[in-house]
DNA sequence: GACTTTACATACATACATGAATGTTTGATT
DNA sequence: AATCAAACATTCATGTATGTATGTAAAGTC
């Protein structure tokens, strides 16, 4: 087989990367090599080299695909819950859990950033990237904190930056250790109880 | 260099689990070569081959090099705390924080196993040794968590399984996230707020 | 003191993975 | 209709990791 259309070749580049993402969350990233994704898709090796320079670019492909839906829910809940910033939290925290536990694409990447890519230097930009994204989101959710803090909901010897930390931690870590065994515990129903306990304990 | 007393073979094959322990934990453990370790330690691979069979055992040797002084914890806690099941919670965590903050072994080793190395099938026996001891863990703490349930400090309504599952997710969230960037947050302090705020919400 | 074994070093065979170079076929353009 | 370029396939050159086999000198053993 040779060369095709346009749309073609749109959809060959899309089932690379659903071969990547699959294999990648299987066996590892450093553990599956071009040609096996290439196979899985059922190209070459010659496939993989025109539409992605190497394997991080490949990787960086996959996470494209992925993070936008994160901001439209922010402003969404941000309109709707204009003086609720602890149930801004709770919500966006929830959301996100939802995507990671019933979106395979989500799930398949969290568990590649999460278990099956080492970060190394090589892979620095990725996790650039990604500590950007936390970070950036650390913020907004500081934020939210010291608003609940100015309308008394929240106890003033709170730090907001510690506790914000702390929740980025809790959903993380209830990722790290689901996908390590998703059958060992009812990921969303973890998320709701824990994120709840967490937020009582400082109200 | 040639061949030396047995008491030289143990300072070689330390020597080989430090430089192990410090390339994998700076590059990676399938970004390391047998060689690069081989040279940081001063002698070649068939030092290596000859002290462990391939790379999954010096990963499991590194692993029995730290993980003992966690049931040392345990029970000198439970002698000393014995009606203060909560507090034997609160202060097991935090040890064992604090042993990742400060011990350089405890804290390589984490960082390999969280983020230099792939979650995959030929790493499988190293991963289960490590969900084995957590699972063993959990159940110590839902065991303390229903006993401070039946001394009244915890509320009813709380699902003591669930509860512990979010207090891991936590800690190992904390580890996670602080590894990533060790001056992002001190993680102590943040470990003590938010463990404490955790604590708080079932009170 | 002869013999065996330990503790490595050296050398080799094999197996992949990567990247680039080159070839080939067909859609797109004019 | 001719040309160009995209979309791959094929091939090759190179580097590198692994495991093993073999060599060897000193330590242990009796």
């Amino acid at each position: 087989m040779v060369r095709r259309t346009k749309a073609d070749a749109l959809t060959t580049k899309n089932e690379l990367l659903d071969a990547a993402e699959r294999l990648f969350s299987e066996r590892g990233v450093s553990n599956t090599s071009m040609m096996q994704v290439a196979e899985a898709a059922g190209v070459t090796r010659g496939a993989i080299y025109h539409h992605f320079e190497n394997k991080l670019d490949l990787i960086y492909a996959l996470m494209e695909r992925v993070s936008l839906p994160v901001d439209e829910m922010r402003d969404e809940l941000r309109a709707q819950l204009p003086d609720e910033p602890l149930r801004q939290l709770r919500e966006r925290s929830l959301h996100v859990v939802h995507q990671v536990q019933h979106d395979p694409h989500m799930q398949a990447l969290v568990n590649i950033l999460c278990h099956k890519c080492e970060y190394v230097e090589d892979t620095l930009p990725i996790h650039l990237r990604h500590l950007s994204g936390r970070n950036e989101c650390i913020e907004e959710f500081v934020k939210l904190v010291e608003l609940a803090q100015q309308q008394g909901s929240v106890r003033t010897e709170v730090e907001p930056r510690t506790f914000v930390i702390g929740l980025f931690a809790l959903v993380d870590g209830l990722f790290y250790n689901w996908l390590l065994d998703t059958d060992y515990f009812d990921l969303g129903r973890a998320a709701e109880r824990t994120i709840d306990t967490y937020l009582a304990g400082i109200q």
